[in-house]
DNA sequence: CTCGCTTTGTTGCAATTGCAACAAATTTCT
DNA sequence: AGAAATTTGTTGCAATTGCAACAAAGCGAG
């Protein structure tokens, strides 16, 4: 406590990334591409075994809209981005599946997404920094390992 | 482009930042404290001059809740939090003024806040990484300097 | 001075969110 | 097996947000 340069680094946390992605965020607007928010989705099933999970584990695994999976996922389905699927063991369970169209939004909105964060992020930082970065950042937050879960660079939301 | 480390820093850098967010957000309502959003606005007004600002100041300032200063406005002054106080100059224009309450509230909140900051934020990095992170965070987002800004520990978000 | 142009804040409306209640299906415990 | 507890997804409702239209006030050029 009383720890001021953990604070400030608190602050400037904060502060960038919450500016870097309204600024990404109105970016990829101004174009008429989606917001992030539905990039994490779809990048989320495509990291997952058959592009399908279930409500409940797309939930948790999502990083921007957490609650009410049933109309985020509506909505995206009115699109045709997802469909639903019932699950054959569980008859309470349905499964959210990537489309074909749902793919390729998914990698027309990363050709976007991918020349922002070079922009804004990236090539503001040598090599050595965004190895620093990535150090310091698993140390503040581990996000949980999932077994299933494929991932690798084409679309690091 | 094609920069798989920059890309692993700013997948890394979002998802920590988002995850942090979403846990100390957590934290301050299960205490039945108001969203950091109220503390942003709060804070924001205090360092600055005479703890007021017009509406588009404020707008601008905070860095949650860009957009409908005039609703929340409204919802912190039913709360007692802040006062409306119309410009002399421009008649056009209103100033968003702290109250007592609203000042009592963000320490209140920060005593809070500070701690989670300590506990899921610095307690995890030596100094050496709070000094590398402070200037990472310098070279990808500088926050517009305004002269009559007063900045300090207390409270930074 | 006055006609257009910009800035500032307000308002209405539709879309989205957060919350809590709910029903159906499954699991656990005895 | 059967009752109780838990998990899963849906739904209704109120609060909030995003967007665009709007009116009032200032600004600037002729």
């Amino acid at each position: 406590m009383n720890d001021p340069k953990g604070l400030e680094a608190w602050a400037k946390f904060f502060v960038a990334s919450t500016r870097l992605n309204q600024v990404m965020e109105e970016a990829m607007k101004l174009e008429g591409l989606p917001p992030l928010e539905v990039y994490d989705v779809l990048w989320t099933l495509e990291r997952a075994p058959e592009h399908a999970l279930r409500f409940t584990d797309l939930g948790e695994r999502v990083l921007l809209s957490r609650c009410n999976v049933t109309r985020l996922a509506e909505r995206l389905e009115n699109q045709g981005l997802i469909e639903r699927e019932r699950c054959p063991n569980d008859r309470r369970g349905v499964y959210a599946v990537l489309t074909k169209e749902g793919l390729k939004l998914r990698k027309d909105m990363w050709k976007r997404y991918a020349g922002l964060i070079e922009e804004h992020f990236s090539s503001h930082l040598s090599e050595k920094e965004q190895t620093q970065l990535i150090e310091i950042m698993a140390k503040i937050w581990q996000e949980p390992v999932r077994a299933d879960e494929k991932n690798g660079c084409p679309g690091a939301v």
